[in-house]
DNA sequence: TTGAAAGCGCTAACAA
DNA sequence: TTGTTAGCGCTTTCAA
């Protein structure tokens, strides 16, 4: 521990009050009111005192004050981004992509984003009440949908503006972006089906997640689709760190026969299960395949490269973010739900073909 | 593209307008600032008007209008955060988790997090600017300080309250929190040392970064406590990401002889720079030593499971935080700053004493 | 083309 | 113990 002298730096908590319209006012001899309107460059102020008024407001270095602007206008400009959160030590190689995504172009459009984290459930629930009810953001970013979702549930209740990245079952439709999770995971099976695959295992995600429901249905559909038995002892279900995938995959690398490759709910639970195959003295892409979902940085440069499903998280949070400004602003009240298709990556993890 | 129908959800942009003191004042008979004090539970209030108003307060469902209050008070209860990045298709492990602690910490004393990106620069300092002047926050949280920091030197000038993590050169003394990575890295080097590595190599970062000039200076100390020459062609710099690691891991794998360590100025590299040297056909912690540094949740799963220094971000986050609140509520104006003393995490992927 | 006045919802100094 | 008055800074009728 260091000390600092304590009289060091000093901040002006109470700074010293920056222009208001009154000064300006005040300054070129005008009313309040034509100041703010010439400031607004409204047609009905003449050219010559929009000039002086601009003039003034420059030379005192005015800047609105964005709490009168946000009280009078009853807006906040502010778009609220609850992360879902499981413990302290949590860390989410997607979230700092997708907050970039939607900052970014709330920004641009001149909207400030609330973020808060909260651990799944009731608390984070309440936080959804108290953030609407105090008036303090505008709209909503979702995200993480959940199957059954308290969340959505109560902003379509009360009418509340958001979008969502993901969709959801339990309520009637709302704006959402998401990428067909269903069809990504076909693609993935289908492409180990083809390269001679036939125990192909899958790591899934607790499937009240919805996009964890989703990709598994795909793992599903993708075996069927290619003739392939269905057996329960390869499908196992993680927790979609990476830690989890390692301790999945050598769960199922136990079983006998073990199978040809894994498909994981994640790329997190993708390099964990590399990390277990090669823990086992296996080479990934020659002795066993393995496959991610995402598309992460991490999964480009993990050793061998991941195949994986790409999910444009920083284009989906763009889009999130602009859908709900339109709805906010009134400008696209009812944006059309965005469905994004998947495409797979394919690199080194998932081998080439395999002898019959 | 999904298409939806244009009316299912419906949201009520303009909300009816939930109740205000004046509604209390009138529901009670007694004027809207008896209902405010009796809200505020203030002395000067009967016992029986408070009974009478916060029963029909919750009657009506009262929430204050944090946008009045804000006006009034002239305070946003809110803390900026602007995270520094590169470019769209950036993931950093260690923001979400320091975004978790200082979110949380900001729920518990009644404060809002305004997040945004952006490029290091001008339009970085502009956005603090903005902000500033705009009166959106009451103080920000500074991450990755650099040697020389604009965005510290402007808040210092203007006194606009702030705490950093991490250090700089260029300004006078402000509220930190830092870990000492000096520190840090002589105690790697050391260990390296003392497992016998004499050739240690080092992959540092741009050191405009102060995190990145302090862990390389504690490897240059570390290399000298040790007795060891310093050779330019074993120190390189990436970019903080694994792939970075990964091709500087290359390259100096390449030199003759090659280093029979590599020590990475934080995780990510650390970990291409595993990656690097398993394409190379070494085992990581038999044919040569890697570490880290940050103790990322990746690290303890990766293979082989990283040696590398601990740094407490989410505690970090918490603390940076309390001390701002302490600044900006006039509780704690002249905080003692925070030097941590990291702690050495001893996995595997240093390995074990080496042949001489 | 301009200004006076009202009001957003709340807090606080002062008076009664 | 309570109410009156003023004001935070801005926008927006409405009238001149």
């Amino acid at each position: 521990m260091e000390t600092l002298s304590k009289t060091f730096w000093i901040f002006d908590v109470n700074q010293p009050m920056p222009a208001t319209l009154k000064d300006i006012a005040q300054k070129v001899g005008k009313s309040v009111t034509t100041v703010s309107r010439a400031l607004h460059d409204y047609d009905d102020v003449s050219p010559e005192t929009k000039a002086l008024v601009r003039q003034a407001a420059s030379e005192l270095g005015y800047i609105p004050n964005i709490l009168a602007q946000r009280l009078q206008k009853q807006r906040t400009d502010t778009l609220g981004f609850i992360l879902p959160t499981f413990g302290p030590r949590f860390s989410d190689p997607f979230f700092s992509e997708f907050l970039a995504g939607i900052g970014n172009k709330a920004t641009e459009l001149g909207y400030d984003i609330l973020v808060a984290t909260r651990p799944p459930g009731e608390e984070e629930l309440q936080a959804y009440r108290d953030i609407v009810q105090s008036y303090r953001v505008d709209g909503f970013i979702i995200v993480r949908t959940r199957r059954k979702d308290c969340r959505i549930q109560y902003l379509l209740e009360t009418g509340f503006p958001f979008v969502a990245f993901g969709r959801t079952e339990n309520a009637g439709p709302y704006p959402y972006v998401d990428e067909d999770g269903e069809y990504g995971m076909r693609l993935v099976v289908r492409h180990l089906a083809r390269l001679g695959h036939r125990r192909i295992a899958f790591i899934g995600a607790p499937e009240d997640l919805m996009f964890a429901h989703c990709r598994k249905a795909g793992y599903l559909q993708g075996m069927e689709e290619a003739g392939l038995p269905i057996e329960a002892s390869l499908i196992t279900t993680g927790d979609l760190t990476q830690r989890g995938g390692y301790e999945k995959a050598l769960q199922l690398l136990d079983t006998s026969p073990p199978p040809t490759a894994i498909a994981a709910s994640n790329d997190l639970m993708a390099l964990g299960a590399i990390n277990a195959a090669q823990s086992r003295g296996l080479e990934v892409g020659r002795d066993i395949a393995i496959t991610g979902f995402d598309n992460i940085p991490l999964a480009e440069t993990s050793h061998p490269p991941l195949t994986t499903v790409h999910q444009p998280i920083y284009q989906i949070g763009h889009m999130a973010c602009e859908m709900l400004v339109g709805i906010i602003t009134g400008a696209q009240p009812h944006p059309e739900s965005i469905l994004l298709k998947p495409s797979l990556i394919v690199r080194q993890s998932c081998g080439v073909r395999v002898a019959a």
